[in-house]
RNA sequence: CGGGACGUGGCGCAGCCUGGUAGCGCACCUGCUUUGGGAGCAGGGGGUCGCGAGUUCGAAUCUCGCCGUCCCGACCA
């Protein structure tokens, strides 16, 4: 572990972030172009955001499985609009076995394909309906420009596929994943504040109906799209010929979604609560939610571990994620500064002053503060402590997006707002894409998200053409 | 694919201009002393200098070709 001081997030965000990143121990490089490996610290990390995701996708009534990583490329062709959009960024296994394969086998930068060529067995009649599935997959996508966990060439997620009897229902799914797992996740887990809405078309899944997502802002002003959920029609189903025995006895086709949250959360979780000392973890993600750091001298200790271990045991039964830092060969300095750059929400100190006194040093990440707790009411003061770690993380995430939200009244104003990357702008817009390419072409901004809970006014004039508004746009530079 | 920079122990870099067989900081190992905000001293291990060819008595250094990485754009979760 370096003891140079990171680079400062307001001179150098990129930097700052790498530097973050492979120092806090989240993630690496790997020898293959733009895919990571994924260490322990940060794996944890995914796994809880995985447990938090899987129990909402379950209780929203989805169940797993599993497809194969490897799809003939055929399959992969076989929607239109879909292979279009992902062909440049296909992996293709052309040779196995020591010989050319007759047709190759293209690694699913995505499993609608795969999943809807299936379907097609697996329902006969409406009473087969809905298939509620979802999946935790690896998938591939070479991608021009990677950037670790944000835009890697292999990440991992998970995808729910599924079919329904009317579009009504479909439409209804897409916005419960959207609100009830995605939103609930990335606010109440990740502590992340977000917009929901809906994607201009230039913006949305090749293949879909209507893309629906969350924005979240970046602390360098830039947008991160944080999930996505789509409402895919009837043209899956179509073009791999599902069809069932309706109610009315006709076969027709179902209607489907589709929807994903990446590996790219644990970025954004960088990105949102990262500051010049390193990361700051939300306790409801962060692998320890408890760091003790006991400080011992030659004649204390085996008094001063023992007395660690007993805490840390106590917390454990009370449920909290504790690491009782006993390495030896690092002073409590050094273990300080590296359990901040990791993010862990709450040291302990443990020394023989406090035990003297029946206290322990108690710090907190986000703010830095520090405070004396009493041993017997530790455990009930760390809880609510958590607590309010929690909840005051997102209360700073939020000031924070709403400090760098522009409502510019100019076109012009606009532009000048988007170039510098300050945040996101609202602002009417008449629903052109002209408008929206002529915005990106002057700015390299693009529609972040049309917002579900705002519609403009009567009165209200496209900021860019001066048209009738059809709706209220977000514009922000995004990852 | 366009523009820029860079490839030298695990990480960060110097050495290259002016060729002579590789060095610094951190990390690592051993020992002793330390431990309430990145410990000190002593000793030690680790590098075909991105790859290939060429020039030369001799190449990290000069020449040519290739490969790769990073940053900025277009693609994108």
């Amino acid at each position: 572990m370096s003891a140079a001081p990171l680079p400062l997030q307001s001179q150098d965000f990129p930097a700052w972030y790498g530097q973050v990143v492979r120092r806090a121990d989240l993630a690496e490089n790997s020898v293959v172009r733009g895919a990571m490996v994924i260490k322990p610290y940060g794996y944890a990390i995914w796994e809880a955001i995985q447990r938090e995701l899987d129990a909402r996708i379950k209780a929203t009534g989805h169940e797993n499985f599993y497809f194969p990583l490897l799809v003939p490329a055929s399959v992969l062709a076989q929607e239109g609009e879909l292979i279009e959009g992902f062909a440049p960024e296909v992996a293709m296994v052309t040779e196995a076995g020591g010989k050319k394969l007759d047709e190759p086998l293209a690694v699913r930068p995505t499993s609608e394909a795969a999943i809807w060529a299936a379907y097609d067995r697996w329902m006969e009649s409406y009473r087969d309906l809905p298939l509620l599935y979802n999946q935790w997959a690896n998938v591939v996508r070479w991608e021009l420009r990677p950037r670790i966990l944000l835009r890697t060439s292999e990440f991992l997620w998970q995808e729910g596929h599924t079919a329904h009897e009317t579009e009504d229902e479909a439409v209804a799914e897409v916005l419960t994943i959207l609100h009830e797992v995605y939103a609930d996740v990335v606010e109440n887990v990740l502590a992340i504040p977000v917009l929901r809405g809906r994607k201009s078309a230039s913006e949305r899944f090749p293949g879909a109906v209507d893309t629906y997502a969350l924005e979240a802002l970046m602390r360098d002003g830039k947008a991160l799209q944080a999930a996505t959920s789509h409402y895919l029609g009837q043209g899956f189903p179509r073009a791999f010929g599902v069809t069932f025995t309706g109610r009315d006895g006709r076969p027709q086709h179902p209607y489907a979604t589709s929807w994903g949250a990446t590996t790219r959360l644990v970025g954004g979780v960088v990105m949102v609560h990262g500051d010049d000392a390193g990361l700051r973890l939300p306790p409801a993600v962060a692998p320890y939610q408890v760091v003790i750091v006991p400080i011992v001298r030659d004649d204390d200790r085996a008094e001063v571990l023992a007395a660690s271990a007993a805490v840390a045991a106590e917390l454990r039964s009370a449920g909290i994620r504790v690491r009782l830092d006993d390495r030896d060969g690092h002073r409590p300095g050094f273990k300080f500064h590296e359990w901040e750059l990791k993010g862990a929400p709450c040291r302990v100190e443990i020394g023989a002053r406090d035990l003297a006194a029946g206290a322990v040093t108690v710090a907190r990440r986000d703010t830095g503060t520090r405070t004396t707790v009493s041993l017997a009411a530790l455990a009930g003061e760390l809880e609510r402590l958590l607590a309010d770690i929690q909840r005051a993380m997102f209360a700073a995430a939020l000031a924070g997006r709403v400090r760098r939200t522009a409502r510019p009244e100019t076109y012009d104003e606009m532009i000048a707002y988007l170039r510098e990357a300050a945040g996101f702008a609202r602002a009417a817009w008449c629903g052109d894409a002209a408008c929206e390419a002529r915005v990106k072409h002057e700015s390299s901004a693009t529609i972040r998200v049309l917002p579900l809970d705002e519609r403009p006014a009567a009165s209200d004039r496209c900021v860019c053409c001066g048209a009738a508004a059809r709706s209220v746009a977000v514009w922000a530079q995004a990852y």
